[in-house]
DNA sequence: CTGAGAAATACTCATCATGAGAACAACATC
DNA sequence: GATGTTGTTCTCATGATGAGTATTTCTCAG
């Protein structure tokens, strides 16, 4: 919604002599949390720094916004197929969204940079391509709201560069949030998926068990989140059970009443 | 991430050969919507822009991040003062949250600016001063989800520069979802106030009547919403009524069970 | 091939939260 | 004082939730 005004001539002589570099030099960047599930865990991406700063380590991939010719989400977008691979099809079913913007006048050594971070929901995703300026590219499992100790490297065991720890921990905030009210965890599954499928993705997220016949009956009851296909399983679940009905994704873009986490009594602190 | 190719491996000395004005110029400004309940209405603190670009059109307030000087938050909370006129003490009883970042190449006919826009929630404040890049600063108020047309002087009655209606919108969204799990509606309160002032709160930026006795209930069955003070208002309703206890806000950050929106039947799409 | 265990789905039941409305007393205004 | 409005408390019907059970169908070990 740019509105754009009619230029008048004091406008145009003011454009005509406007130096761009007269503004303070402040670089922007872009990064992306991208979140999958492989083998039944939550992975996030993660790239080897091949330069300095913060050589060796391992950060979130992103880069800069390229002035003036894309927007915010057009750069996550770009960063997000260039180290997936993704071709502009498969990009489709992948959920892009913006997180946030993290701007400490430290955070870079060399000078005030500016993040701009992005959160990506994305299905099992084939393995990702260093490029540019990563060193290496990998899927690394994120531990569980309740999992491991304190301190850097508590989520995903590696240092992470920048304050990168502090942007994936606010992603995974918010993905738990999100699955609450939006019925974005089918975003991490195939477009055909069972209910006890969806059921591990909402398990794995949040880091703890849901009860089978409550989350069967809630999914069915909220309108939109989930079609039938009639359809059934191939096989039944790995250690035996009946096959499991099929679905798709619902046209619902938010839940209603929204399927809310267990216990939780954070509400005081 | 936020890579520059490695000139060299030592990375002290990278720092010390490292020049600025080699990255892509892009101006980083903070804008804020400043909302405040005055008579009962809700109010956005807009200025009237005194040069170009969108000469004397309103805007959003905001400017310029201070390079290397500032975060986000800081630049945030400075424009705000400097708009408001508000001393340090006044500031710690508003609430400042990050709404999100806007960058479309073109939404400033300058040069590529991203702005990072701010929300914040305030009690009745005193009439702004126009200060740097504005010649006036008003409060205007504005129209609820179902008032007005269509347009970009839905909201306000003004055509605003820029994007600012884009954000605008986006920051009435947001608090009109803050209000339902969060107990940040007291924010547009004095210290001590009664239920029924809180749930004119809740009336005006959700834009419909809410039921007084259900109101009355949740709000107090909720853990830390609200606390008594054992003090009873002054006088009674404007038009009549008993006098109402005063309350004060309690310790909860989150609500639990949160206080929902009425009918909304907009799941679908 | 068979038995044991596991899982998908469908129930039941008690509890809690909600929406709608009524009751009643205290107050402002005329 | 009369009238109408409002704060607060109740009641009641309905719907959502958490916990547990039942039934059936499957996998896997032996």
């Amino acid at each position: 919604m740019d509105a754009q005004p009619a230029r008048t001539d004091d406008e145009a002589a003011f454009l005509a002599t406007y130096d761009p570099r007269a503004f303070p030099a402040i670089a922007l960047t872009v990064d992306v949390v991208v979140l999958t599930m492989r083998e039944g865990r939550l992975n996030v991406l993660l790239v080897e720094r091949a330069a300095p700063p913060f050589q060796g380590r391992w950060a979130l991939p992103g880069g800069f916004v390229k002035a003036g010719e894309e927007g915010l989400d057009e750069a996550a977008a770009r960063e997000l197929a260039e180290e997936t691979g993704l071709s502009a099809g498969a990009l489709r079913r992948v959920h892009l969204e913006q997180l946030g913007s993290y701007g400490a006048p430290e955070r870079d050594p060399r000078m005030h940079v500016v993040s701009v971070a992005y959160l990506a929901f994305a299905p099992d995703l084939p393995d990702p391509r260093a490029g540019g300026d990563a060193a290496r590219a990998v899927w690394t499992p994120v531990a569980g709201p309740h999992g491991g100790g304190t301190g850097d490297r508590r989520l995903t065991g590696r240092e992470l560069a920048f304050d990168h720890a502090a942007i994936l921990a606010d992603a995974l905030d918010r993905a738990r949030a999100k699955l609450e009210y939006t019925p974005l965890a089918t975003a991490f599954l195939a477009p055909e998926f069972t209910i006890p499928e969806l059921r591990t993705v909402y398990e794995e997220i949040w880091g703890e068990k849901l009860h089978p016949g409550n989350f069967h009956r809630k999914v069915l009851s909220v309108p939109g989140f989930v079609e039938s296909t009639g359809e059934t399983a191939e096989r039944g679940g790995s250690r035996g059970g009946p096959r499991a009905r099929v679905y798709r994704a619902g046209d619902a873009r938010l839940l209603h009443p929204a399927l809310l986490r267990p216990d939780r009594e954070e509400g005081v602190r």
